[in-house]
DNA sequence: GCCAACGTTGGC
DNA sequence: GCCAACGTTGGC
């Protein structure tokens, strides 16, 4: 039984665009530093788990694409490497804290779903997405709030 | 650019 | 273990 997800990223530092130029369309999704978003990736993310690709801080904010995880989770090489800006000095090879998976597009909205439009639908309300406070980059999402927003992106 | 809402850090 | 200070996220 597969799962399904959100996760955020800012278009200028990797947009989905990128990921549809990334070889086989897919990559790792690499820097996730905050414990409640990597006990998700380290501990529920499965191989053939759905995922909503959102932009994040930009103009609009929107669902843009559908992704697969293709690679089930492993340690985040970037934690060791001093020059990546995802550097975590306090990780230790033995024990890694940070983890991350592989996903690849499946397809990305022609129209993609914004914010404005998930906030006016009375079902997707419980989203944690729409939630106040909510920084979480990845987090979960209800089947039902998945097809609904397939739908909205006429990919229903 | 502002700022609310968090998460993290570190002194005690 | 408390909590103030600080840093970050991300919508607006």
């Amino acid at each position: 039984m597969s799962k399904f997800w959100l996760i955020k990223s800012e278009p200028s530092e990797f947009s989905i665009d990128d990921l549809e130029k990334s070889k086989n369309q897919t990559t790792y999704w690499d820097g996730v530093r905050n414990y409640q978003a990597r006990n998700f990736i380290r501990d529920e993310m499965k191989i053939g788990d759905k995922v909503l690709f959102y932009h994040s801080n930009t103009e609009p904010n929107a669902v843009v694409g559908i992704c697969e995880i293709v690679k089930g989770t492993y340690p985040d090489h970037t934690q060791f490497d001093s020059k990546n800006v995802h550097y975590d000095p306090k990780a230790e090879k033995k024990n890694p804290p940070w983890f991350m998976v592989d996903i690849r597009l499946e397809k990305k909205f022609k129209k993609p779903v914004s914010l404005e439009d998930i906030k006016a639908n009375p079902k997707l309300s419980k989203m944690r997405l729409v939630q106040r406070g909510n920084r979480l980059s990845v987090m979960p999402v209800i089947k039902d709030e998945f097809e609904e927003i397939l739908k909205m992106g006429n990919l229903g």
